[in-house]
DNA sequence: GTCTATACTTCGATAGAC
DNA sequence: GTCTATCGAAGTATAGAC
């Protein structure tokens, strides 16, 4: 896989030091923001020598596209899980409300506006994240019996997407929830409707 | 205003190069993202002297901190001035779509994360804001005859604000429109309900 | 108000010993 | 695979001349 041209050495993707300083990174991510992962205090996060980031990844940029792949490849799983199970509205629902993967997905997409690679990848993955949503609400709410034409199920996937991540930041980030109470009850009032009260919430 | 405590100068408010180093400042922020926004890079932008920010700013914070000031301070104006309008949603709704507003909050949010000077004050207007709208929206919603049980006015009011700024994200950060169309025309039949066709746009 | 000069810190990245 | 050592660049902040 490495590249011929490339004269220095990479270390293996089954190492797990480089597991370790991808956990590193992501939580020092999350916790002071992706201007506070330098190499070196990655690397004293990990507890590992600092030489070892690069000896892993090639630049910084590498680092961070590393995180953001693992987690992606996470979040299309988790997609398809929501979307196989018995309540796919409220899984979407409440797998769009964690915290941590709207904290971290903040913090790429601010780090997208300047780091043209990251962009790339951000945008990649969120269209194919939308794809399939939009797909499956197109699927779901018709067996539900939703009038197309009154509620679109395409408007109907961005607004729960929105408000759902407009919320956590709020509430995550600036401590804020003036009007989240009633937004939430409203949206699910509407889930509860077409799918029934919520039955099991899985981690 | 100069506390006492502190031994080191600090420029006046009305300064010209302030304002230059202000615009410098925000200009980067919004390029390149905050991490971009160094003394040195800020000075360069803005053609002076880099030892004159911290003459006229004792730290970055403190920067960081006046660019948003300013910046709030015109939105709190815009937003009355939507809410004067004659069609107070529709002013709101173009408002929340400008582009350079959105831009500049992320990056401020995203700063939050881990300056909590810059969190408080954010926090601050934030609320300041969210409470002038949720008291706009109950009134302007109650006069054009909508039924508040149905259509609460708080949600209404997070509705459009969370579909507004992530939609303007998604395009401009990411230069993603997947069912953005679909929305827009949504929420704008909405607007025209209640306020009728669009009648002028202000810049 | 504006400049030069400077102290000190941290960064990305690499070479080469072990 | 891991380490020490190091280069050069860039950062914040301050002192003091002009």
């Amino acid at each position: 896989m490495t590249p011929v041209t490339a004269s220095r050495r990479i270390g293996t993707e089954t190492s797990q030091t480089r597991t370790l300083l991808l956990d590193a990174a992501e939580h020092l991510m999350l916790k002071e923001g992706y201007a506070a992962v330098s190499s070196r205090r990655v690397a004293a996060e990990a507890g590992v020598n600092p030489a070892l980031v690069h000896y892993y990844f090639r630049t910084m940029d590498d680092l961070f596209l590393a995180v953001y792949r693992r987690r992606a490849e996470q979040g299309f799983e988790r997609q398809e899980q929501a979307l196989a199970s018995r309540q796919p509205l409220w899984a979407l629902w409440e797998f769009s409300r964690d915290p941590r993967g709207t904290a971290l997905m903040m913090e790429f997409v601010a780090l997208a506006n300047h780091r043209s690679a990251i962009r790339d990848e951000i945008t990649d993955s969120a269209r194919r994240v939308r794809d399939r949503e939009l797909e499956a609400f197109a699927e779901v709410l018709a067996r539900y019996g939703i009038d197309e034409e009154n509620t679109p199920p395409v408007v109907v996937a961005m607004f729960m997407s929105s408000v759902s991540r407009f919320l956590v930041i709020e509430e995550e980030t600036l401590g804020l929830t003036t009007g989240h109470a009633e937004t939430v009850e409203f949206v699910e009032r509407f889930l509860t409707r077409l799918e029934g009260d919520r039955i099991a919430a899985g981690p």
